[in-house]
DNA sequence: ATCAGATTGTAGCTTTGGCTACATTTGTGT
DNA sequence: ACACAAATGTAGCCAAAGCTACAATCTGAT
């Protein structure tokens, strides 16, 4: 097999945090562009940017990153796509996503701070703790 | 009274991430310099770029915007020290670090693992979360 | 068919947080 | 006292993620 993930290295404590953040905006943007073409057969960079609050210059600039490390494919005045790679990532995170929502639900947490915190968290929240978190929210429902 | 905190607009969602974001490398360096200083009588920039594992150079700049935003002063070659300001974001910051801490290790999740996701977490929750957090942790040791 | 408005693209600026390379200062040992 | 090592400072580079201002394209309504 050609394309192993590079193994990530051992990192640890800030420096993880570092390359976290590194990826956390190609994981929300994924995530954001699996959900509208679901919801509405394609996304395009306005929905993104309503989405993010940010400016359709952002955007831009943000897929044509995106797109440079092969997660989106992006032609010009024409809707967003998801690559098999970035279609994966946006499985993923969003699964991430859903597990610490629920989590803070069954932790007793509101449903408007559980979406804000949820976001933030995901992110950061290793598979060990991620299993801890589902074994909990399967508890309170059992 | 004079220093009101210019009552935080109302920001939600992916708004309030980059607020985080902009004060996240603030808060670990208050928090550490404050440990520094506990543990040996004063902090230099070498420590933190020992604890943060990058460049004299990055801890160099850093300290400098901390000091144009009144949390540290730092003369050229000298300890750094907190301000008062500085000192009590640093104290804030390692309460919710602790929380954060604790209800991880109550979860059941390994120190190891706590340890470094808890340095994730706790600039992404909000006092809400934080409560259930504690609750859930005094409840398990209870 | 064309015009207006919505959408997208481009140029160029900012701040943050990284870096290397080189210069200066401090402090310690002999 | 002086040399050397450690610590700190400075100059200048980079990428990410934000912005405004302006240009181009696309689309729907007449």
């Amino acid at each position: 097999m050609s394309k192993k993930k590079t193994a990530k290295p051992v990192t640890s404590g800030h420096e993880r945090i570092r390359r976290d953040h590194s990826t956390e905006t190609a994981e929300d943007y994924v995530e954001a562009i699996l959900e509208f073409i679901e919801k509405k057969e394609f996304c395009r960079a306005v929905d993104l940017k309503g989405k993010f609050k940010v400016t359709h210059v952002t955007v831009n600039k943000t897929i044509k990153r995106l797109a440079r490390d092969g997660l989106v494919i992006a032609e010009p005045y024409s809707p967003i796509e998801l690559t098999a790679k970035g279609k994966k990532m946006a499985i993923a995170s969003r699964e991430r996503h859903e597990v610490v929502f629920n989590f803070l639900l069954a932790l007793g947490v509101g449903p408007a701070t559980a979406a804000t915190d949820s976001e933030g968290i995901e992110h950061h929240v290793s598979s060990e703790t991620l299993d801890a978190m589902k074994s909990f929210t399967e508890k309170q429902s059992r």
